[in-house]
DNA sequence: AAGTGGTCTAGACCACCGT
DNA sequence: CGGTGGTCTAGACCACTTT
């Protein structure tokens, strides 16, 4: 099968480059969960003979997925299609250390899982029908038995059907390898906004710090590989013994 | 001249890929001043031929070199040395956006500069012998006549020789494209660390906010092309109006 | 028309992994 | 040993810019 539109093809003149087709196509087989976390590939000669394109453009098209963390290449062995690893989700997509600027090991309780219907901020952000139904998640994360971190997740139930977690004990998966493993939700954005702010009553009985107290508080929206925005998030921090860090480059 | 490690060669089995070598030549040339911004780099047939590799290897430098914003390819003119963009200065290493999303046109003033030996944790964080010359520049930025955000900035006075700026006016540049317009130094890197924070009676004279008023503190350290830490500055931010925005991916 | 970067191909060889 | 991904080359052709 090579009927790709070729840029030099003067019936369809705008078409992307192939690698990027070839990108798009493999991209969407392992959004599709057709080609599931720690399936092996085709490999490369298969893919250029499969797709009629040679073996440099599927290289390079993988290498672009590689980038993207989508795949993971092993030297004599495949390519294989990325797992979540816990790894990932609780350092690269929680960008919090601890004062040394080590990645911090908490522990995550779950206080509470609720079903509710989108409000109207919800459903704007998840791009959802009014009214639509949600799961509501809060955590709470620890450090030696002191909490410094809650957060509250707000997910559609339409993408995670019938989603569990046990209740008041520690969660020793994080929420994304949860995503992929029990959905096939591979999360690859997320966007953050951040501020400061006093910590309300609420906050400050959960965080037991003084009420009015400076925390981060951080609003995130998280998309998958289809493209889909698939959570969103709130989370207050305590900063005493915990920063946020950002790397630009 | 192709007097390479080849990856094959027996004399030095652990040399690296040729491309990376490339890249790291180019790097240098860039980073030394040898080619400033700006300038037209040679072909890209010219460069193979004068490294002694192929027109293949040395796209796969340039690619890499792109992709780190150190240079710019236009199709059909050339290849430059990228210039220090004020658009790049001012939205990817400043990530503050207005409530709306929108990257915010601060306009900023310089409150002070002063020359200051480095004390412990300056010439530890710049990596300065003991009580080097640094500069200190504290900038206050403001939106619509409030100000929001207050910048102190330290560079060692040896990488920034005879450093100047006008004080108490609007400042027409970012600091990014002086570091390069003026001393050839091309930021590609800062790293930043974030806290929440009541504001002192300083800082709450200064912003005109309540005393307490939560804060966003970052510290951020910054590298140039050459790997030198070449700045060292703290910024307070009023999040009444504005955020820190964090993309991962 | 000539020169630049951008795409795509075909093929050789290397490094690594398993049998 | 055969199969995998990784590197490198040589060359053709396209798209864009300037002369």
């Amino acid at each position: 099968m090579s009927d790709f539109a070729r840029p030099n093809d003067s019936s369809r003149p705008d078409a992307r480059p192939l690698y990027a087709q070839v990108e798009s196509i493999l991209n969407g087989r392992i959004a599709a969960g057709e080609w599931p976390p720690g399936f092996a590939l085709p490999s490369e000669p298969e893919l250029a003979q499969e797709l009629g394109v040679s073996h440099g453009t599927v290289r390079k098209a993988l290498d672009a997925l590689e980038r993207r963390h989508l795949i993971e290449r092993r030297q004599g062995k495949g390519t294989f299609v990325a797992r979540q690893t816990s790894e990932r989700a609780r350092f690269h997509f929680l960008p919090i250390r601890d004062l040394e600027g080590h990645q911090t090991e908490p522990t995550a309780v779950a206080l509470s899982l609720d079903t509710v219907p989108a409000g109207e901020a919800a459903s704007q952000v998840l791009q959802l029908a009014a009214g639509a139904s949600t799961y509501r998640l809060r955590r709470l994360r620890s450090k030696e038995g002191t909490p410094f971190m809650l957060d509250e997740t707000t997910m559609p139930a339409a993408v995670f059907p019938d989603f569990e977690v046990p209740l008041n004990g520690q969660l020793t998966d994080e929420l994304y390898v949860m995503y992929q493993r029990r959905y096939g939700v591979t999360v690859v954005r997320s966007e953050e906004v951040l501020r400061a702010e006093g910590a309300t009553p609420e906050l400050a009985g959960i965080l037991k710090i003084a009420e009015g107290t400076p925390l981060l508080v951080m609003e995130r929206r998280t998309w998958d590989a289809a493209g889909r925005i698939v959570e969103w998030r709130s989370s207050w921090l305590d900063t005493t013994r915990h920063r946020y860090v950002n790397v630009m480059e």
